[in-house]
Parts: structure tokens; sequence; C-alpha cells
DNA sequence: TTTGACTGAATGTCAGACAACCTGATCCAT
DNA sequence: ATGGATCAGGTTGTCTGACATTCAGTCAAA
């Protein structure tokens, strides 16, 4: 008993070793570099073959540090030229997110909530920040849709740039990243679902859609963040409940 | 003029054309066989030999789209077993804290903001769709924090669980792992600067930030949308407060 | 039942090669 | 001299074959 319990006590302390591949190592001493500023956002890294030298491991052990690095964002490779540090490690942080986004499976109504609560938020965000100039693209944008509204493609390209023009209006970065994913998920259904019905129906909804990011864009200009929320929210709303009616009509995987 | 007109508009057209590479496309292959649930976690992929013949390209780029997907601890490879989907999706929190160091101030700044929005919406939504199970949990979670004022650890811990139970409420994954992944970058910043204080202060601001988790709960069990919403806006808004005047007090690169 | 050796398979790493591409210099025709 | 085509060298992307390291499973011996 006594010697079962003095067993158990050491088998507990045992903590399961971990060996660190070459490559991680490597990614340690890139990033720490970075870190400490010995390498600048803009520097040039030595080639691969020179790497190999320098870190004394095979060419495919630099490449998937230097992959590693790059995925996150830290680093750029651009063929024929070299390997750079992205002038934003910024990046790393959206980038992770939208990983975060890739991996779980996606339920429609789940996006179209999600970017209901991102684009009502960012309109809120965007209507004390905005900048003349985001100002000038949103309306920009906004006079697109009207000018094509026979144009189904067309005007749905504008309907994008649109509400990624509001997103960038709000300065914030990983907001405009995440609303950007989820925006391009929801786009190719609404694509799909908006070629399909009578072009009179499609019409008259994209008269009032125009109506709506005008009631939006009145807001911004105002810089009342409550409306503009408001009426972004509407404007969501009313066309989720369109196109869900269209998934409804035609169900597809 | 009208010339040059056209130009621009041409120009504006243009978007930079980057070329997919092949690990690249083996990247989204298999995170859309992932998000589509055809790859569960915990699932073995088959071998890397058998991936080169089922897409068609050489082992090195295979190993560079699994790297990819490692380093995002979407996949974990074990040298003589193969390799599996990761069962943990917070694999990516260990990562953060590795190179969390790279990230600068106003990013902080923006996670922050994109956190306020997210709980706030969270909350908003779990009051009217969480189940009593989801309430217990809340309550559970809420309840260890009062039972760990002094030990700041184990208080962020349950602090954490608490507002990873809202998210989960709300019955929308993708609304969950946004949630998780934000909060769990700031867990890494406010665990340093909540170790730092006095821990007489840390007492007072861990009373507060209890009584203001408990509102919270209140509302969602009266069920209360707005309530909701506007408690966890008071809450996030105070404790970021705190929490930048701590970055304030301590800054670091 | 436990221990040890063996086997087959999988990942980690290496080396060499070629393709695609970019930069910069050179050369030629105007 | 200027502008354009061409060439050389370097760099990343990819392929191939090989060897090392590690693991799961099997089976026989203690």
């Amino acid at each position: 008993m006594q010697a079962q319990k003095t067993r158990k006590l050491a088998v507990d302390a045992m903590r399961p070793v971990h060996r660190n591949s070459l490559s991680d190592e490597i990614v340690d001493q890139i990033t720490g570099l970075i870190s400490r500023g010995l390498l600048k956002p803009g520097d040039r890294l030595p080639s691969e073959k020179d790497l190999c030298l320098r870190f004394g491991v095979g060419r495919t052990t630099i490449r998937e540090a230097l992959r590693s690095l790059a995925v996150m964002g830290i680093l750029d490779g651009r063929v024929g030229e070299g390997t750079f540090v992205s002038v934003d490690s910024r990046k790393y942080l959206e980038k992770a997110l939208q990983w975060g986004l890739l991996i779980d499976r996606k339920s429609v109504n789940d996006l179209i909530e999600t970017r209901l609560m991102l684009e009502s938020q960012t309109a809120c965000a965007a209507a004390s920040r905005a900048t003349d100039a985001d100002l000038d693209e949103i309306a920009d944008a906004l006079a697109g849709m009207e000018r094509s509204l026979d144009r189904p493609e067309e005007y749905l390209e504008h309907d994008l740039r649109f509400h990624l023009a509001i997103a960038r209006a709000t300065q914030n970065p990983i907001l405009f990243n995440l609303l950007t994913m989820t925006r391009g998920y929801l786009q190719t259904w609404i694509g799909e679902s908006l070629a399909k019905p009578s072009p009179r129906k499609m019409r008259v909804r994209a008269e009032s859609s125009v109506w709506e990011h005008e009631k939006v864009l009145q807001a911004l200009r105002k810089r009342k963040p409550d409306e503009a929320r408001q009426a972004m929210t509407e404007h969501i709303l009313s066309s989720s409940l369109d196109f869900q009616a269209q998934v409804e009509a035609n169900p597809r995987a």
C-alpha cells in the first residue's frame, strides 16, 4: 500500500515530453528577431538557400518555418523577389480570426445573424468616425446601385461596395475583415437566389433596397450612431427575410 | 478629359490578381471539407503519400498545406501515426500566447471594440434563446467567480467560462467561435495586467465586476434582451477602461 | 501477464533538380 | 539619347527520391 502510494505519486509527477521540431525552432528564432526589432516590417530576409546555411538545416525545414509565418501574415513571400516582413504585423490577428471563421460549420441562418450584428454595429461606429472621403465612397457606391437597377450582377457589386465602405469607415481593420468574410460567404448564396426570380420582382426589391440604403447614408451624414444602426438593422432584416424566402422557395444543399 | 475619366474608372475596376499557389488550393479544399462536416474533429486524414495521389501533387505541396493548417491549430500531425483534425480548436490560443507579443496597442483597442460589439450582441441574443441548462452553467460560473475573489488566475478562469457560456447560449456556433478567439487573445493581456496591481485594488475591482456580471445574469433570467445588452455593454466598457489603464501604466513593447 | 523484438507505416528532414518569375544590365534600332 | 527587346542571375514554388525517427500492432519467449 505504501509502495503503491509512492508509485502513484511518482507517476503523477511525470509530464509528457514534447520534442520541438526544427522548423518550430526556426519560427521562434525569427519571431524573436522581429519582436526585438532586428527585423523590421518591410525588411527582406536572406534567400532560402542562404538561410539553409545560416541555420544549418535543409531547405524543406526553412520553407516550413517561413510558411508558418506567412500563414499568420507575419511574412510575405514573393516569387522571384524574396521573403519580406509584412508591413503590418497586425494582419496576424485578422488572419487568425479568419481561420476561426473557416473551420466551423456555417449554416446560412447563423451567418445572417452574425452579419446582422456586425453590420448594425459597424454602421453605428461608422457614424461617428467616417471621414468625408469615406462618406463620398459610400455615396458613390449608392449612386452605382441606382444606376444599375436592371443589371443584377453589377447591382450586387455596388451593394457589396456600399457595405464594405461602411465597414472601412469604422477605421477598425478587424471589424472590416470579419465583415468582408461573412459577406463573402453570403455573397455566393445571394447571387444564386437573386438571379432566380422574375426581373420584375427583382426590380421592385432593388428599388426598396436602394431606399433602405439611402436612409443609412443619411444617418451617417447626420452623424447619428443610433439612427444609423437602426436603419442598417432594418435593411438587413428586410433583405434577409427576402433572401430566406428565396431559399425556402428553392431549397438547395 | 473624357478619356481620362474612362481610364480612371477602368483602373479602379482592376483588382490585383494573385496567383493561387497549389498548397493554398489544397488548404481551401481541406478547410472546405472540415466546414462542411465531412471531416470531423478527431478524424484521421489519409497519409501524405495517399494525399499526393488524390490531389495529384508532390509531397512537398501536401506538406505545406498541412503545415499551414497545423499552424492554426486546425490539424495536428503526429509522427508515425498520421495527421488528425484537432479536437480542441482552441489551440490557436497557445500560439497566440507565443506570438502575441507582436501585436501593437491599436490592435488591442480594435480587438476590445470588436469584443464589445460581439459580447453585447451575444448577451442580447442569449436572453431570448438560453436554455435552462445554459442559465445554470452561467450561474455556476458566476458562483465560481465569487468563490475565488482572492485567487486571480482561478477568478479569470471562471470569468472566461461565464462569457463563453453566454456565447454558447446563443446557439450560434459562429458567434461562439468568434468570441472564443477574441476573448482568448485578450485573456493573455488581461492575465498579465491583472497580476500587476496590488491585491487590494484587485479585490475591489473583482467585487464590482461580480456585481456587473450579476446584473447580466438577472437580465438573462428575466429574458430581457435589451436589458442584457445594456448590462453587458456597461460591464465590458468598465472592465476595458480598467484594463487600458493598466496598459497605460505598464507600457510594454 | 509481461517483456522484448520485429514489422510496416507515417511523419520529419535532407539533397538535387527543374519551372516560373522578377530584377537589373546590356544591346539594338530608332 | 531614348525606348524596347533580350539575356543572365537570383529567388520562390514544386517535384522526386531517399533516409531517419517514431509509433501501433503482432507474436513469441520468459
